[in-house]
DNA sequence: CAGGATCCTGTAAGATACTG
DNA sequence: CAGTATCTTACAGGATCCTG
């Protein structure tokens, strides 16, 4: 079940990989309020270049969970909306966002006595 | 509140990366069996080699996920074991394993959907 | 046994410039 | 407007050797 041979699981740690990196998530929260043009993205995360913007719509596109829509005018126009298949990974998401939001301080406890004793043990 | 200046948020998206990254989760799980010494842990992912499986690791204590023992016996002996907070981690994670299984073959039909009209596109 | 220190490489990702 | 192409840099991560 846990075997990196097993496509299920070579799937889900796909999965965790586009979930973790850097602007996917932000992505798909920021659609998730409907859907966007590329450039109305771009102003509501400020610090994704246009780069990676373009490679993270790709990516999820591929995975079918944006819908890229091109209504060929001038200018173009192009929108992306999430599909029910990346509205429903918003829950799963969330979950840990949830969790994340309950823990905060546990976390950030546990970092300042380890770095604490870290300094500790350097002083020493 | 998806600011990415609020320290919640960071907080947030650390986790995200540090979930996304290779090894957390399979260490996560791994030790959701109970708790291990680092050699077990080492043949129990064959893959992970003994620098990444040592940074994992530290990170993980770091953030209060993981307990580290050390028994000053001679060999040595070093024990880690998930904490209640490591342990209360795994339910949400689970949630998003559990999302993946259920969507596996959307996602690679979406992927190989994808790949096709991109290799039509190429091919014309 | 557990892990620190070092070296080396590939890839992620930012900045910049150009195009239909 | 919505990208593509190219260059460059930073860092993740593997391999290897060494130590208490």
């Amino acid at each position: 079940m846990r075997d990196p041979s097993n496509p299920v699981c070579r799937t889900i740690s796909t999965l965790l990989a586009r979930i973790g990196d850097k602007w996917t998530v932000l992505v798909v929260q920021t659609l998730g309020a409907g859907p966007k043009r590329f450039n109305e993205l771009r102003r509501e995360i400020p610090s994704v270049s246009q780069r990676m913007l373009t490679l993270t719509l790709r990516n999820l596109e591929r995975d079918g969970l944006v819908s890229r829509t091109v209504t060929p005018s001038i200018p173009p126009r192009v929108d992306y909306e999430l599909t029910e298949l990346g509205q429903s990974l918003q829950k799963p998401i969330c979950g840990l966002a949830t969790w994340a939001m309950d823990n905060v301080e546990a976390i950030h406890g546990a970092q300042t006595r380890f770095d604490a004793e870290r300094d500790d043990s350097i002083a020493a």
